[in-house]
Formats: structure tokens, C-alpha cells, sequence
DNA sequence: ACCCAGGGTCATA
DNA sequence: TATGACCATGGG
């Protein structure tokens, strides 16, 4: 049984050599959700923009956006890609939230499990999903895995390549506990967005490891 | 021209 | 439960 990998250090690293994101400045809980669908596998500039638009056409509340027309949305969000895809998840979304009176904030009341269960119960949203808009929209202390988590994870030999959702999310909460408080929920929210920004410079495809952070990573180069 | 980007669903075995 | 096809635009 190896020792805990040494998670909150990678954060302090991340954090010192980057700074604080600050991530997710969207103007209303809706506009986060939103948001959170159109970037699904796209380039945050993409979603942005359809958010801007939607923002534009006034559609950027669950019962506007209900109202609008199939193909007008289509032409809405088409910067984002998977227009159609993403349209009817979308409304999917703005359903889910006429059965909560139109008011995400009033649904982030909820218990912390009944609500990830009751996000996940709607078309469109996955588990990093889901735990996005728990993060970044409810500032609950949730963990954001992704695609570069578990890269930047296996490369640094804490986890298998296909280590499960729930696998690398244990890791986290174990290491940098859920229960110390909202300081908590923002450690969660910066190492997510800090472990996006580093795979940007440093671990994609082929890794540029000279001038990388992570010194303690075995494919450092210093 | 190719690769990839802040995923998820659905069909199939 | 675990793969694979599919969805689409935009920038490097």
C-alpha cells in the first residue's frame, strides 16, 4: 500500500505558479448552467459567445428560453458547436428548472446529494457536468474531474489511465476534506481551473515538461 | 490538412 | 460494464 499521493502540494505548486483563476464569473446561476452545457467538449471562447448571444436575445432565463424556437436557438448557440445537441439539452435544463420555479439559487437549497442526483437525472448532464455547476454555480465544495485531471494524474503515476470519475474525485476529497468549510469550496473551484490552465501549457499532447511547476512530476525537466 | 477543445448519450456486446 | 459512433464549430 503506497503512501497518499501528495495532492494539496500540487495545488500549492499550480497555485504559485499560475495564481488564482477566478473562474467563472458569470453573471446569474442560470448563465452558469448554461454554460456549463455549451462547453461540453468546445473551446470556452465558443461557449462564451453563445452565452453572449443568448444574453443578447433576452433568452438567458430558463422560461425565455423555453419560449424560443427550435432553430432560433440553433442559430444562438451555433458558435458553441453541437448546436443541436446542446439546444435540446438546453431545454432539457430549462424544464428541470420550471419544476423548481425558475430559480436555481431556490434549487441550490436542496441537500448536497439529492441535488447531484437530481442534476444528473437531466438530459444532457454527466458527472463533470453536474459537478461544475455544484462548484462553480452552488460553491459547494466539490472537485471537477476532467479529461486533463486524469491525465496529469496517470502522468504523475497516482492512477491508472482509466481510472473511474469517482476514483480521482476521492483522491481530491480525501486530501483537501469537503468539511473545512467555504474556504474549502474555493480550494475546489481553483484547482480544477488551475489544472486546465497548466494542461494548457504543459501537458498536452507531447509534454513540455522544461519550466514545468510540478517539479515533483517524474517527467519534470528542469 | 490535421488536431483538439473546460462531455454526454445511445446502441451494441 | 465497457467500448465505439456520433454530435459541429473555431482556432492553432
Amino acid at each position: 500500500m503506497m503512501s497518499a499521493p501528495p495532492v494539496h502540494r500540487l495545488f500549492t505548486l499550480l497555485l504559485a505558479a499560475y495564481g488564482a483563476q477566478r473562474w467563472w464569473p458569470a453573471r446569474s446561476a442560470f448563465a452558469m448552467m448554461a454554460g456549463a452545457v455549451l462547453v461540453q467538449n468546445t473551446a470556452w471562447t465558443g461557449a462564451a459567445l453563445a452565452v453572449r448571444r443568448l444574453e443578447e436575445a433576452g433568452a438567458l432565463h430558463p422560461a425565455a428560453l423555453r419560449a424560443l424556437e427550435e432553430t432560433w436557438l440553433w442559430e444562438l448557440i451555433r458558435p458553441a458547436g453541437y448546436f443541436r445537441v446542446k439546444a435540446k439539452r438546453l431545454r432539457a435544463l430549462a424544464e428541470f428548472l420550471q419544476g423548481h420555479g425558475d430559480d436555481p439559487e431556490r434549487l441550490f437549497q436542496q441537500e448536497l446529494g439529492a441535488l447531484r442526483r437530481a442534476l444528473l437525472g437531466v438530459h444532457g448532464i454527466g458527472q463533470e457536468t453536474a459537478d461544475s455547476i455544484l462548484c462553480y454555480g452552488a460553491a459547494q465544495p466539490i472537485f471537477v474531474v476532467d479529461a486533463y485531471t486524469r491525465r496529469l494524474f496517470h502522468r504523475l503515476g497516482w492512477s491508472s489511465p482509466q481510472a473511474s470519475y469517482e476514483t480521482l474525485q476521492s483522491m481530491v476529497h480525501h486530501a483537501m476534506p469537503p468539511d473545512a468549510g467555504p474556504a474549502a469550496a474555493e480550494e475546489f473551484a481553483e484547482f480544477h481551473a488551475l489544472i486546465v490552465r497548466h494542461a494548457k501549457r504543459h501537458c498536452r499532447a507531447r509534454p513540455l515538461c522544461i519550466g514545468c511547476p510540478v517539479t515533483f512530476c517524474p517527467m519534470h525537466r528542469p
